[in-house]
RNA sequence: UCCUCGGUAGCUCAAUGGCAGAGCAUCCGGCUGUUAACCGGAGGGUUGCUGGUUCGAGUCCAGCCCGAGGAGCCA
C-alpha cells in the first residue's frame, strides 16, 4: 500500500501508473469471478475493476459482501477503457477495509424528496449533488473575484440586527441577552449604504433570514445573498453592473464545471446565450405584454411567479424589469424625477422561468424625502436615525442590488427546487438535520 | 394562511368494498466486462392517527397529523 495517493477527479493524469484511492463504495456489481466496485472519493466516482485471480480468493470474498458507503482504501492500476464511464477505470491489485457499512438508507433506485431531506446529511454524497454543491461553490468564487477584480470592498453587514431594514417583511426574533429583541438579517442593504459611503465600493456576502411562510421552489427561510453598493451610481451603473455579475459567473461555471453541467444533464446552449447588455423592460412595457396575453394582471401591482415566468420567456437571456410602482417598493427607493410614481429599481428574472434573482436599484439620497417615506411606511424614526446621517453628511446618488445565491445556482443547474443548491436548505417545515 | 394532490414492506409504488402484492434493498446461491448489471431462492406488513358506516374497510364518511406542488410575498 505504498504506493501514490491521487484523487479520482485528477486520474486522467496517471494512466498506467499504480496508484492508492481512498474513498467510499458508492455501488458494487459482480460477475462470479469478477467485481466492479464504483468508488467515489468526494472529487469523482470511478469504477474499480476486481478480478478474482489478481487480488487472490480472501479479499475477493471481501469485496463480494462489502456494503455500499464502506470505507474503502484501493491500490491498483489505472486504465484507459473506452468501457469505463469518465474514460479511466482502475484495475485493483489490493483492498483496504477502513470501515465497512452496512444496510446504507440511501440505495440506488428512486426515493421520496421527504426521505432524502431527511437524510440530506447522506444525500449530499450522491452524484447529483455533490455536482452542485461544486457548481455553488464556483459560482461563490467566481461572485467574489468578480467584485474584488472591480476594486469593491467585502465589508460585512451584521446578522444580529435592531429593527426591520425594509420594515416589511417578515423577521425572525431572538432573545437577546435578557431584556432585548434582536432580528436575524434580511438584508445587509442599509448597513452596506453606510459601508459605501467610506470605501466608495463594497460588497456584503452573508446568510440572510426571512420568516415568510412562503411554500415555493424558489423559496428558503435561509439563503446566501451577495449585495454591493455603489457611491456615486445611478440606475444605468446598477444595471450595467449587475449584466457583468452575470454574465461572468455564468461563463465561469460554462468554463469550469463542464463535468459537473453533464452530470446534471444541463442545456448548456442556454447558459452560453448569455450575454450582455440584457434585455430591459419598463415596468409599463411589461404590464402591457402581459396583458396583451391575457394574463389577470393588475396594473400597479408588483409582478408573480407566473407574471415572472411568461416574461422571461420572451427572451432568450435574462431580462431586466425597471421602474415598478414606487408606492410598493420599499421605502429607501429613489423615485424617478421623470416619472415620481415610478421608483429607480430594477429586477433581474432568470431565463427559463426561473424568476427574480436580482433585485436592486438607485437609492433615495434626498434627507426630506426619506423622512417623509419612513413616515408613510410607518417606520419608527428613531430607528433610522444612523441612517438618516448618510443623508445628513455628504449624500451623493447610489445604488446596488442583492442577487441570491441558491436562486442563481438553481438556474445554472437547472434544478426544479432551490432546496438542492446549498448542503442543509432551511424551508418553512424543515430545520432537520 | 388558502387551493390541489398524496401517506400501504427499509425504499418506490400496485391492489371493483371481498386471501396484503411487485420491483429494488437485505440474506443465501449462480455467473470473468458489468454500467441503477442479470438469473434463482428466502425473510420482511399496527395500510399516518382517532372514530364512524358495513356481514366485511387499504378502499366509503368525519376529524386530526405529516408531506408535496401551487398561490400570496420575496432573492
Amino acid at each position: 500500500m505504498s504506493a501514490p495517493h491521487i484523487t479520482i477527479g485528477r486520474i486522467g493524469e496517471h494512466a498506467g501508473e499504480t496508484i492508492t484511492l481512498k474513498g467510499w463504495l458508492h455501488n458494487r456489481r459482480s460477475s462470479g469471478k469478477i467485481h466492479f466496485l464504483v468508488v467515489r472519493d468526494g472529487t469523482g466516482f470511478v469504477q474499480v475493476v476486481m478480478g478474482k485471480n489478481d487480488v487472490g480468493e480472501e479479499v475477493f470474498q471481501r469485496a463480494d459482501h462489502l456494503g455500499q458507503e464502506s470505507a474503502v482504501i484501493i491500490t491498483g492500476v489505472v486504465r484507459a477503457d473506452a468501457r469505463a464511464k469518465g474514460g479511466y477505470e482502475v484495475v485493483a491489485s489490493g483492498l483496504e477495509v477502513v470501515s465497512a457499512a452496512h444496510d446504507y438508507p440511501i440505495t440506488p433506485k428512486e426515493h421520496g424528496v421527504d426521505y432524502l431531506l431527511d437524510r440530506r446529511h447522506l444525500w449530499i454524497r450522491a452524484e447529483r449533488q455533490t455536482a452542485i454543491l461544486r457548481v455553488r461553490h464556483e459560482v461563490i468564487n467566481a461572485v467574489r473575484d468578480f467584485f474584488n477584480g472591480q476594486g469593491f470592498i467585502l465589508a460585512d453587514t451584521p446578522i444580529f440586527t435592531p429593527a426591520a431594514c425594509e420594515g416589511t417583511t417578515t423577521l425572525f426574533p431572538v432573545q437577546y441577552f435578557e431584556d432585548t429583541t434582536a432580528y436575524l438579517t434580511q438584508s445587509g442593504q442599509l448597513y452596506n449604504e453606510a459601508n459605501a459611503m467610506a470605501l466608495g465600493r463594497v460588497y456584503c456576502f452573508g446568510p440572510t433570514f426571512r420568516a415568510e411562510k412562503s411554500k415555493t421552489r424558489r423559496h428558503l427561510t435561509e439563503f446566501w445573498m451577495v449585495e454591493p453598493e455603489m457611491a456615486y451610481a445611478d440606475l444605468n451603473d446598477v444595471i450595467t453592473l449587475a449584466e457583468g455579475l452575470v454574465t461572468s459567473v455564468v461563463a465561469r461555471v460554462l468554463d469550469r464545471r463542464a463535468a459537473e453541467l453533464k452530470v446534471l444533464e444541463r442545456d448548456t446552449s442556454k447558459l452560453e446565450a448569455v450575454k450582455a447588455p440584457f434585455a430591459r423592460l419598463h415596468y409599463d412595457e411589461a404590464a402591457k405584454i402581459l396583458l396583451d396575453k391575457g394574463l389577470p394582471f393588475q396594473i400597479g401591482g408588483d409582478l408573480g411567479g407566473t407574471d415572472e415566468t411568461v416574461l422571461s420567456e420572451q427572451f432568450d437571456g435574462p431580462v431586466c424589469v425597471t421602474h415598478y410602482p414606487a408606492a410598493i417598493k420599499a421605502f429607501y427607493m429613489k423615485p424617478d424625477p421623470q416619472e415620481p410614481d415610478k421608483a429607480l429599481c430594477v429586477d433581474v428574472l432568470a431565463p427559463e422561468g426561473y424568476g427574480e434573482i436580482i433585485g436592486g436599484g438607485q437609492r433615495l439620497d434626498d434627507l426630506d424625502l426619506l423622512l417623509q417615506r419612513i413616515k408613510e411606511h410607518d417606520l419608527p424614526q428613531e430607528a433610522f436615525e444612523w441612517y438618516l446621517d448618510l443623508r445628513r453628511y455628504g449624500t451623493v446618488p447610489h445604488g446596488g442590488f442583492g442577487m441570491g445565491i441558491e436562486r442563481v445556482v438553481a438556474w445554472i443547474c437547472g434544478l426544479e427546487h432551490v432546496r438542492e443548491t446549498i448542503p442543509y436548505p432551511r424551508m418553512l417545515y424543515r430545520l432537520y438535520p
